[in-house]
DNA sequence: GGTGATACTTAGAAGACGGGGT
DNA sequence: ACCCCGTCTTCTAAGTATCACC
């Protein structure tokens, strides 16, 4: 594989420059791997960290049932708190929402609490809001001994239990607390919102870690769910979550050799996948004739997942989940077709709720072949139907991996996602301009890629408010500016190279305010994080970095150059996608 | 081919932090 | 010293994909 040739290359590379006979490794990417399926030897770490116990309000904290005080049970009490804590939100005055919770809540009380709290209308947690609220109030007012006091906390903690053993690697472990109880909320219109998500206990954790390994201890007077020895998974630690009954999983940090590896593959795989792809394109337009349905839906769901990065789709169970789409679970409610559309010809107008639920609004112009498939698909059908009847996610899978090995959906979304960013990087970045406008580049290249993925982002609430600040800034700025050069006019000639520079220095002051507000103004409603952590080849931008002396710092923060360490190690200027 | 279980990646929001301005 | 705002970090939900079993 690629993977290894260049593996060795650097390594040959490094050997030269330091003179060496011996092969130096330090890092993980310079190790060997294993064989396929394994994912370690050795696996020791010292459990979980569980919530909290609960802590009863104090007596003057008062919670009311139709108008009159009531003192409830410490178990109904800790899940009133959780609802208590959340009525600031919208959330609470959703119907659904509160049905489940309420619904949930019973389950916890006592008979007679039961027999009592019949509507949740008639609660009144405000009196137990405030008190929250001016808890985290006083939290913020605390001393400076008091917060270290706490950091010190959280950091033993960390050295505790934040890390493992993974063979000769100490790692950092990404969630090493287990997650509190609490009210579930789901994204968009969840039929699940509202639920009890209940308290993890030692006695749901499975754990896993190396049988040689010193097995962690569970608490005082408890018991593990199981202890294993599975070397074929990388998780430490695993429970099953009661509202969906899906496993969760304790895992490590994305800088850990586990992740980064599996990374690093991901990019290799879409490396591969640039070299075929124009054969896989010429297959499915050739596969919009065919006979087969079946083929021609795969061949027009493939086309709309290369040409407009779309998920895959999986199917859902109905009510379990809020409803989303991705292409092969498409509804003929969530295309409209348009022969003709402001001048264009053969438009496709998406709209569905997909991943998050999040809005995919698009006006697409397509292929007529495309457009008359679509228009057969949708023959006789309600618009609730599936538009590939004939597809699922796994048909579909099963066929890119004819086509490549380890090729599924997902890969074209990386794929085009690094091809982009390379291509806008060359398109966009000028030679000649001064370090912040090369950045505003590739954030812009950034954008086209969080564009074309669909990242988006609600608008911060203080968007407005700190534009306006900016553009402050900038009169001010421009102001000041004014000046210096009517100082500069009227300075005498002794002075003039002085003032000169002033002048030349606000100047670029005042670039770097403007470059920074179209930067801002042009990122209100995208996200650009998730695709720069996720789907661009970080080797892509070290190498735009080292071409054009960008410090890296300016393009990945210090989590993000822990991620990405492989990659700015190996990457040079001339690297390739 | 369908189905449920499992393991892993991808995702936006919320909360914590910290640096600059006053 | 404090506060405000942008950035970083955490949190955990919501996807993708594969596999065993029928």
């Amino acid at each position: 594989m690629d993977m290894i040739v260049l593996l060795g290359e650097k390594r040959r590379r490094k050997k030269e420059l330091n003179g060496d006979s011996t092969l130096s490794i330090c890092c993980w990417w310079e190790e060997e791997r294993y064989p396929e399926g394994i994912k370690w030897k050795f696996l020791e770490h010292k459990g979980p960290v569980f919530a909290p116990p609960y802590e009863p309000l104090p007596e003057n904290v008062k919670f009311y049932y139709d108008g009159k005080v009531m003192k409830l049970s410490t178990k109904a009490e800790e899940v009133a708190t959780f609802f208590a804590k959340m009525l600031d939100h919208e959330y609470t005055t959703k119907e659904i929402f509160r049905k489940n919770f309420f619904k949930d809540w019973r389950k916890e009380m006592t008979s007679e609490e039961k027999s009592t709290i019949t509507s949740l209308s008639k609660c009144d947690f405000t009196h137990m809001s405030q008190y929250f609220k001016a808890q985290s109030e006083a939290r913020k007012q605390m001393s400076k001994e008091e917060k270290q006091k706490i950091k010190e906390e959280n950091e033993r903690l960390l050295k505790e239990y934040g890390y493992c053993v993974m063979d000769n690697h100490k790692e950092r472990i990404a969630n090493f607390k287990i997650e509190p109880p609490g009210l579930f909320r789901g994204r968009g219109n969840h039929p699940k919102m509202g639920m009890l998500k209940r308290r993890i206990m030692p006695e749901d954790i499975i754990i896993n870690c190396s049988k040689d390994s010193k097995i962690p201890a569970p608490p005082p007077g408890h018991k593990w769910k199981e202890v294993r020895h599975d070397n074929k998974v990388t998780w430490l630690v695993s429970w099953t979550e009661n509202i969906q009954g899906s496993i969760k999983y304790i895992m490590l940090n994305p800088s850990s050799r586990i992740k980064g590896e599996k990374d690093w593959q991901k990019y290799e795989t879409a490396r591969r996948l640039k070299k075929c792809v124009d054969k896989i394109r010429n297959q499915y337009r050739e596969d919009w004739k065919s006979k087969e349905m079946k083929v021609r839906q795969r061949a027009v769901a493939l086309y709309f997942i290369d040409k407009l990065a779309l998920r895959a789709g999986n199917e859902k169970e109905e009510g379990e989940t809020a409803d989303t789409v991705g292409c092969c679970s498409l509804r003929v409610e969530h295309i409209k077709l348009h022969p003709e559309l402001d001048g264009q010809e053969y438009v496709v107008e998406f709209d569905f709720l997909g991943k998050d639920s999040i809005r995919y609004y698009n006006k697409v112009p397509v292929e007529k072949r495309v457009f008359k498939n679509l228009q057969l698909f949708m023959e006789n059908k309600q618009p609730e139907d599936d538009l590939f009847d004939r597809l699922n996610t796994s048909i579909l899978n099963k066929h890119l991996q004819d086509l490549m090995e380890g090729l599924t959906a997902k890969v074209f979304r990386t794929y085009n996602a690094s091809i982009t960013l390379q291509q806008q990087l060359k398109e966009l970045t000028n030679p000649d301009d001064n370090i912040p406008a090369k950045i505003l580049s590739y954030n812009r290249a950034n954008r086209a890629v969080a564009i074309l993925c669909n990242h988006q982002r609600a608008p911060p609430k203080t968007f407005e408010k700190s534009m306006m600040n900016l553009q402050s800034k900038i009169d001010a700025k421009k102001e000041q500016l004014a000046d210096a050069r009517r100082e500069l006019k009227s300075a005498k000639a002794d002075a003039k190279v002085r003032r000169d520079e002033k002048s030349k220095k606000i100047e670029e002051q005042l670039m770097k305010l403007e470059v920074q507000a179209t930067d801002r103004e042009e990122n209100k409603q995208i996200a650009l994080g998730t695709s720069k952590l996720n789907y661009l080849d970080p080797r892509i931008s070290v190498a735009w970095c080292k071409k054009w002396g960008i410090p890296i710092e300016k393009i990945y923060n210090k989590t993000q150059r822990e991620k990405f360490a492989w990659a700015i190690d190996m990457a040079e200027e001339d690297y390739e996608f």
